[in-house]
DNA sequence: GCACTACTTGACACTGAGTGCCATCGACAG
DNA sequence: CTGTCGATGGCACTCAGTGTCAAGTAGTGC
């Protein structure tokens, strides 16, 4: 039988491995373009076996955009703590802010953050991979809409649009995110893109359907 | 040398071909599932070799999402000719009709582009390609916004925002499309997706930028 | 009829992604 | 010391996609 907690032993141990796989295919993959690097490339870089690549990552693109992709969890429960009586662009701001957050409590990740955006949105294949996550943030965001505003997320295409345009505000964020951008400049797009989407997320004809 | 008229002898066997490859790949892919059709079972059915079928698609999943975005010129040329003191709103909503609109000029292409789009977003790895073709289309859509409000592409965020509601638009009736849907039900489908992001394409705060 | 050219096709071989299977190794409980 | 469990590596396999080459099939000029 396993022990409660199970972020103990073995747990981390495969975390370990997750990381050395991750930060070698990150650093080959960004330095050297994604379609160049095989998957042979990567675990030899790691001193690893290619079939244990593929124990830990779905795909070569998996490990690049779950990099990014892991906190969708988070963005949903901060939307959900969010007060209730707060417009959906404030409190979709909020939540679409916290991946962004995670990336700049350590500098030296950020950086990191940056250059993997740059090679997700560069890279074709990468970029439908990361579209693709961002269907189902898209799908759990619009549940979470459809709680806050009493909607029916079948019937009323609302919380979906809601939810693809808080996404598609974080996109134009992350695509005009430049080297150097601090915090407070990545707030200052962040804001410069919900200030366009806001009107239509809190505009009261749309929140009393017909 | 070539005739002048390049859409005549060879062209038009080369689009026969294309056709029968096309149709035998739609079907079984249809009806049997995206994943469990290999290209030889395509090739198969059309009684070609496998090595035609990639001179005429660059991938398995590039003969399905062609069959529905083909049409990016029509729609930046169908936006590029709308009147430009129509608002944003309006100008995106009768271009993104366009690629509708051809679906239903024949009612039984209607059908088969409804099981299309039903297979695209049922199907991971389709509705990965089709946004990352749906990128192609937001970017032409950004810059033909950017020439009619007169703000540049690169600095303002608004062009690409606008383009991008505009395709969440789409998608959204995509997403509602029903069997049986005639033209006018599509027509209110669209009308309902752009009622709500008219409010942030019209905005006049976005349009005179700080 | 005959050669020349351009284009298409099919066959083969090859790389690379991703999966299934099995043998092995190390940790740990008895 | 021994049985068990999980992680690993090696191997073979399927399938997508590409490069290459030989053969077939027009059309064109002689």
């Amino acid at each position: 039988m396993r022990s409660s907690a199970d972020t103990s032993l073995a747990e981390r141990k495969r975390q370990l491995v997750a990381d050395d796989l991750r930060d070698a295919a990150l650093m080959l993959l960004a330095t050297k373009g994604f379609d160049v690097v095989t998957v042979d490339d990567i675990v030899a870089a790691a001193g690893m076996s290619r079939r244990t690549f593929f124990r830990y990552f779905a795909s070569k693109e998996d490990v690049v955009v779950r990099f990014l992709a892991d906190t969708s969890a988070d963005i949903i429960t901060e939307l959900a703590t969010r007060p209730s009586a707060e417009p959906p662009s404030v409190a979709l701001r909020h939540a679409l802010w916290v991946p962004l957050a995670a990336c700049n409590d350590h500098p030296e990740h950020s950086e990191r953050a940056r250059v993997v955006v740059r090679l997700i949105l560069d890279t074709p294949a990468l970029h439908a991979r990361w579209l693709e996550r961002q269907i189902e943030w898209r799908a759990e965001l619009a549940a979470e809409v459809a709680n806050r505003s009493g909607l029916d997320p079948h019937s009323d295409p609302y919380p979906r649009m809601a939810a693809g345009m808080a996404l598609l505000a974080l996109d134009t964020v992350l695509q005009r995110w430049q080297p150097g951008d601090d915090e407070q400049h990545l707030a200052e797009l962040m804001d410069q893109a919900f200030a366009i989407v806001a009107p239509a997320l809190d505009a009261p004809a749309t929140l009393p359907a017909a």
